[in-house]
DNA sequence: TAGTGGTCTAGACCACATC
DNA sequence: ATGTGGTCTAGACCACTAA
């Protein structure tokens, strides 16, 4: 329960944030609640999330706690504030970056987009290990697509991503290929599946013959392997990302703090 | 100036911070000279840092100001909190992590420590690129030490490490090996530089006869290459190091927010 | 002008660590 | 018992945005 700052006796009815089992800080129990709102999609990505004020008065707490609860989840990249405006549920369109999760960066300075061309997008059952990561039922399926990104022409990454095949049914090349922003915001207006946290493991591997000719590079040449589980909200994975970078004029960029 | 809550005209006087020539809010104000303190060396690492209360006191702000500048200094790990305690500088050493930077991690979930093995450490003129990297004057001399990460008696990783010479006099391989902590935490305490922040490179490339030699792999196999520039405080970079890792039976992990 | 987020204050009480 | 950081409140004013 809140202190009460008056020598009136205290409330003893619980402000809102229905007791649950678990103890935690009353901000953090209003950030759940956020974020079962988001999850539920009762905010849109890119709509506006009531105003402070109105939360703090919905959850019958002060503005100072709704806005440390609004605070980290905006150090989270679940929201973004906007002063004057309001805040925002993030989203992966309409975004200053074009790729929020792509770390790979050119040599020169050049910032260009990159050429998206999609190889192929098909439903198959999916092996145990991709099974295994993305937590799907024995014998559910999958959809696989292999792409690959090009900058000058010249073709950097080689993706081949997988995702399961409930929550994207009806995703196709051709709806792929139409698709003009960043496949991760096809995912948020189509399917309501909106990537929030990934995980990456990073190898150094050498070209077999199939990549080597997708990638123009001799076989034997060394690539950068980038495996990806991009996760959703409740941290529950819905994609598993095998990606062959080509880092001859490119690197993976990284900031340790 | 903070805004009064009470009926009482405004005081004039700044609440210390002097004015400077940017605008900023006085929490960042206070961050700043708390940062410059940490720079100073007023306090030193594993040391605790004034309590809230006495900080608002000497800066004549509100408890809520300092704990503000201090919070954003605790996400930037310049600082640990610890409840009942108080507020200590971060540190190296004593980390529950051995190496708060090194992001490698074995494929079985062993998370044994690594040996180090120091090949060897002399200074000589800093080549062009590592001089520019470094920001070192026209001239001026840096070490190099080279040495090498093993787990389980294979070697994993090959460092070449650059660090201005001036800074690190006296460094030598003896006092590199008989040192327990990680490296960091002897620059720490035997020469007060500390390392905040850096930014890594990483791609793939394939192994010359020296490495293959070093780090027992065919010549011509695939490594991670991860190029590492580790900045002090007020962003000036203080090492370069350039990694070779083998990433058979490892991995570099990353997450993406 | 009104509404939003951003800053700042002052004070209360809680949880934890130490003596 | 005392002192620390952690939470919560209530209210003020500032800075920005839009009608």
């Amino acid at each position: 329960m809140p202190s009460a700052s008056l020598p009136e006796p205290p409330e003893t009815d619980a402000p809102a944030a229905s007791a649950g089992p678990a103890f935690s800080p009353l901000y953090q129990q209003i950030k759940a609640l956020l974020v079962r709102s988001l999850q539920s999609g009762e905010w849109k990505p890119g709509e506006s999330i009531p105003s402070e004020m109105e939360l703090a008065a919905r959850f019958k707490v002060s503005q100072g706690t709704v806005r440390k609860a609004i605070d980290e989840m905006a150090t989270e990249n679940l929201v973004v504030r906007r002063q004057g405006k309001g805040t925002f549920v993030a989203t992966h369109a309409e975004e200053n970056i074009q790729y929020r999760f792509l770390r790979l960066a050119p040599d020169d300075g050049v910032a260009s987009g990159m050429a998206r061309h999609f190889l192929e997008c098909k439903r198959m059952r999916a092996p145990a290990d991709v099974g295994r990561a993305l937590d799907l039922k024995a014998g559910e399926s999958a959809l696989v697509i292999r792409r690959t990104l090009s900058r000058a022409g010249v073709a950097v990454v080689l993706d081949e991503i997988w995702l399961p095949a409930g929550p994207f049914k009806g995703l196709t090349a051709e709806r792929l290929a139409s698709y003009a922003g960043p496949m991760y915001a096809l995912f948020e207006t189509e399917f309501g599946v909106r990537m929030i946290r990934a995980e990456e493991k990073i190898r150094a591997v050498v070209a077999d013959a199939a990549s080597a000719e997708l990638l123009g590079v001799p076989v034997g040449a060394p690539l950068l392997s980038v495996e990806r589980l991009a996760h959703t909200y409740g941290d529950k994975p819905v994609e598993l990302r095998r990606g062959l970078y080509n880092t001859n004029a490119h690197y993976y960029r990284n900031e340790l703090n």
